[in-house]
DNA sequence: TAAATTACCTACCGTGTCAATAGGCAATTA
DNA sequence: TAATTGCCTATTGACACGGTAGGTAATTTA
């Protein structure tokens, strides 16, 4: 398995946001409850969407979150690469690993790269316009 | 991260094995050597791609493993199925996996289920002939 | 001003998986 | 007799995952 509940999280929490924000600024209080995923734990994920930017805050009463960018303009892939690290599908190729020495007559080394370029592309290709729902009667539709 | 060594040593056992065949039956022990890998950690892995019929092993001096199956007609996708039980890239993707309550109304689900079947496609259109070498000469160029 | 609400931060923890390591024994073959 | 596969058990250290807990700071509303 390979993204993990931060990354699957984040997203949700996103796509929440973005479905609500008619109504204001949205509290992390109800994305929780209306993604059944624990508040407390939300709450660990959320502030790196703030520092990049994705998202503002805004504390008190009335308070939550809000997207600053255009669904169509917040591709997947950015977000998953902020909160899973990177997408990398071996540890070779992982953030920070040191460089493998059978690199060069390693046969399988192209084709995790490879590998590592389609996934990169596949979620670098959507935004997250792809997957929200503005039209509320379509909420159980396929 | 996705893949794990069980799969990735797999693939290269199988890559030695064919780049070595030619010399007889390969011992187990030759092809730790030559990948770095303990012969002991090896010992787990192997045994599975011989109950599967990818390979046939022979017990005893002289003995080894060989391939049963052409590379042009083993795709990496069965290779990595078999030794990481499946390429499911999120929980509720696994195999066994209990069905998600959300999943009609999760914006998410379709998106997984699309990467899922990206992965399944990349690996299952490359075969073991796609990344063994013949010559020998070509060992340590690009 | 006071209460409520919310964001934000740090620490901790139980569970499980990963990646081996170690040792041994039986069967088979050159 | 040496080499090799095949199979088994047990252990271990490291680490990530998923979540819990409690507290602090900032802001808004009443």
């Amino acid at each position: 398995m390979m993204i993990s509940t931060r990354g699957r999280y984040a997203l949700r929490v996103l796509i929440d946001v973005a479905e609500h924000e008619k109504d204001g600024y949205v509290p992390m209080k109800e994305v929780a409850e209306r993604q059944g995923i624990s508040l407390k734990y939300l709450e660990r994920i959320v502030p790196v969407l703030v520092k990049s930017g994705i998202v503002g805050s805004i504390p008190g009463k009335g308070g939550g979150y809000k997207l600053l960018k255009a669904p169509e303009d917040l591709s997947l892939g950015s977000i998953l690469r902020l909160t899973e690290g990177d997408l990398a599908p071996v540890a070779c190729l992982e953030c920070g690993a040191a460089p493998c020495e059978r690199e060069y007559e390693c046969r399988t080394y192209p084709l995790w790269v490879e590998f590592y370029r389609v996934i990169n592309e596949f979620f670098d290709g959507k935004t997250l316009a792809d997957v929200i729902r503005t039209d509320p009667a379509d909420n159980y539709s396929i």
